[in-house]
RNA sequence: GGAGAGGUGGCUGAGUGGUUUAAAGCGGCGGUUUGCUAAACCGUUGUACGGAUUAAUACCCGUACCGGGGGUUCGAAUCCCCCCCUCUCCGCCA
C-alpha cells in the first residue's frame, strides 16, 4: 500500500507505475471514491460535532445527579419543566441522527471500496529499475563464476537422485501428488547441510536467527502483499482463515505489525529457516521435470526493518545481496546477478534482484534467489512503524532475500559436482556439516 | 474439546450509563535547583483521519479510538450479542 496522499499529489507517476508494472488498478475509480470518502467524513463529523454539544445538554436536563440539575432545582425550576426541555432538545438530536446513520451506511460501503482498490495500487518502481514486460527483459548485473566444461556426458540431477539413491521423485509422488518428491540418506543430509551452511553463514553476519510460524493468518498474506492476487498459489485452511506461508518473510516480516518500534532498534535484521509451501497454480506444465519447481521445500530467509530512508533501505539491499552470493561464492557454484525488470516484479517491489545459478542440465542459469526491496509498501498494510528521533511516526522499510533455498540449490550441486564414475564430490563447505563425508556415492 | 476468569494509554492500574478532554502511579520529555550525577519540585504526555492555516508532518479546530465487530440508549470503557486473544483447571497429546 501506499499513501494516499502520494496517489493523489503525484497521480501520474503512479499511473506510470501501474502502466510499467501492467498491473490490474483503477486509479481515477480510486480518486473518485476517495473524494467521496472525505465529503462523507468532513459531513459526518460535523453532524456528530453537533450530536454530541446536544446529547451534553440533555445530559444536563435529564441526569438528576447532576450538579447543574441540582442548582436548577435549587433556583425554583421544576422537574418538569427540565423534563420538557430536554424532551425538545432530544427531537432535534434525533433527526440529526437519522442522518448520521445514513451517512455512516455509506461510508463503510465506501470504505470498503476505499481499502479494496488501495490494496492494487503498486509501489513505484525505482528509477534505476528497468522497463520490461517479462522475465526475458531483466537486465544482467554481473557474473560470477564460469560453468564447468565436462569431458563425459553429464546426468541430470533427477538420474543423479535415482542412481545415487538420495532423491525419490515417485514415492514423493505417490504420497502427495505431483511435484512432491522425497529426499534420502546422503540426499537429506546434503540438504541439512546446505541449510545449516547458509544458517551459520547469516548468524555470523548479524541476522537474529529465529523459528516462526508456518501458518498464519490471512492478514499476514494480505500485510505482507501476497493478498490480494496470490490467493491461488497459497495452501489456505478455510476452517480458520489462515494460510500456509511460501516464504518465512511473511512471519519475519509481520511479526511487528501493529507496533510503534524505537528508531534505535533498527535495523531489524532477522533470518529463520521454514518450510515453504506453494499450491504452483498457473504453472501447469511450466519446469515439471525434477525438483526445480516443487509444491514444499526448506528456504533460509533474511529480513530486515530499517528505517524510512531510500540510501539506507539500499545499502540493506546491496548487504542481502552480498550475503547470498557469498553462500554461492563458499559452494563455488557460479551464478549471475540480475536486475528484475517493472513488468516481472510483482506490484510492492521498489527494487528487486533475482541470482540465478548455473544449472547444467538446463543448459542456462535458474533463479535461486529473489531480494527485494519495497519501501513502506508492506509495512503501511501491516501497520508496522517506529518513532523517529523527533518523536513522529514513520513507516519503515522492508527488505528480504533468499539465503538459501533446498532442494532447489541441490539442482546445481549434484550437477555441477558430478564425477565421471556417477558419484558426486561434496563441496568443501558442506562437508563439515556431514561428518566429513567428501563423495556421494552409489551403494 | 469442556468449565471458569480476564483484555483499559509505553507500563502498572482505577473506573458498572451523563458534571469538557479515562483517576493515580511509573516511565519518557522539558524546566527549576545543582561542581557533576542523583534526588526533590514544577510542567508536559497516545494514534489515525479530516478541516483551517502554513515553509512545516509546527500551532489551532473537529471526529474516531478502552482487544475486534455489531446492538440498546438522547448519551456506552461501563449494558446485550458474535468473534479474536490471554490466563487457570480438566481432558487429549509430540
Amino acid at each position: 500500500m501506499i499513501d494516499i496522499k502520494l496517489i493523489r499529489d503525484e497521480t501520474e507517476k503512479v499511473r506510470k507505475a501501474i502502466r510499467d508494472k501492467n498491473i490490474a488498478c483503477d486509479l481515477d475509480r480510486l480518486i473518485a471514491v476517495d473524494d467521496r470518502r472525505r465529503a462523507i467524513q468532513q459531513e459526518a463529523d460535523q453532524l456528530r460535532q453537533q450530536s454530541n454539544e446536544l446529547s451534553n445538554q440533555i445530559g444536563l436536563y435529564k441526569n438528576p445527579k447532576g450538579k447543574w440539575y441540582q442548582d436548577a432545582l435549587a433556583k425554583g425550576t421544576t422537574a418538569d419543566q427540565l423534563k420538557a426541555e430536554g424532551d425538545k432538545i432530544q427531537a432535534d438530536s434525533a433527526r440529526i441522527k437519522q442522518r448520521i446513520k445514513e451517512l455512516e451506511e455509506e461510508e463503510k460501503t465506501i470504505a470498503d471500496d476505499f481499502r479494496a482498490l488501495m490494496l492494487t495500487v503498486p509501489q513505484i518502481p525505482s528509477a534505476k529499475t528497468p522497463i520490461g514486460k517479462n522475465d526475458t527483459q531483466n537486465v544482467e548485473v554481473r557474473r560470477v563464476g564460469e560453468p564447468r566444461a565436462f569431458d563425459f556426458e553429464p546426468k541430470d540431477h533427477v538420474q543423479l537422485g535415482k542412481d545415487l539413491n538420495i532423491i525419490d521423485i515417485e514415492r514423493g509422488v505417490k504420497l502427495a501428488g505431483t511435484r512432491n518428491y522425497l529426499l534420502r540418506g546422503a540426499g537429506t543430509m546434503l540438504h541439512q547441510a546446505v541449510l545449516r551452511l547458509a544458517m551459520d553463514l547469516i548468524i555470523e553476519r548479524g541476522f537474529e536467527p529465529m523459528t516462526v510460524p508456518v501458518v498464519v493468518r490471512d492478514e499476514m498474506m494480505y500485510g505482507t502483499g501476497y493478498f490480494p492476487g496470490g490467493e491461488e498459489q497459497a495452501y489456505r485452511c478455510e476452517r480458520d482463515a489462515k494460510s500456509l506461508v511460501g516464504t518465512a518473510e511473511v512471519s519475519l516480516t509481520a511479526m511487528y505489525g501493529d507496533e510503534i518500534l524505537d528508531e534505535a532498534q533498527l535495523p531489524i535484521r532477522l533470518a529463520a529457516v521454514s518450510t515453504c509451501f506453494r499450491r504452483e497454480a498457473g504453472a501447469a506444465g511450466k519446469d515439471t521435470y525434477g525438483i526445480y519447481r516443487i509444491h514444499y521445500f526448506e528456504k533460509v530467509e533474511q529480513v530486515v526493518l530499517c528505517k524510512a530512508d531510500e540510501a539506507e533501505s539500499e545499502k540493506h539491499h546491496h548487504a542481502i545481496i552480498a550475503n547470498a552470493e557469498a553462500v554461492l561464492q563458499k559452494l563455488e557454484l557460479p551464478y549471475r546477478v540480475m536486475m528484475v525488470c517493472t513488468g516481472d516484479m510483482g506490484q510492492g517491489k521498489v527494487e528487486m534482484y533475482d541470482i540465478e545459478t548455473w544449472m547444467p542440465s538446463r543448459k542456462g542459469y535458474g533463479e535461486t534467489h529473489s531480494a527485494s526491496r519495497l519501501g513502506e509498501f508492506q509495512a503501511r498494510r501491516l501497520n508496522l512503524r517506529y518513532r523517529g528521533a523527533d518523536k513522529k511516526t514513520y513507516f519503515c522499510h522492508t527488505l528480504n532475500n533468499t539465503v538459501i533455498a533446498s532442494p532447489r540449490i541441490l539442482i546445481p550441486i549434484l550437477e555441477q559436482y558430478q564425477n565421471a564414475d556417477g558419484s558426486v564430490t561434496v563441496p568443501e563447505a558442506l562437508r563439515p556439516y556431514m561428518g566429513g563425508l567428501s563423495v556421494i556415492a552409489a551403494r
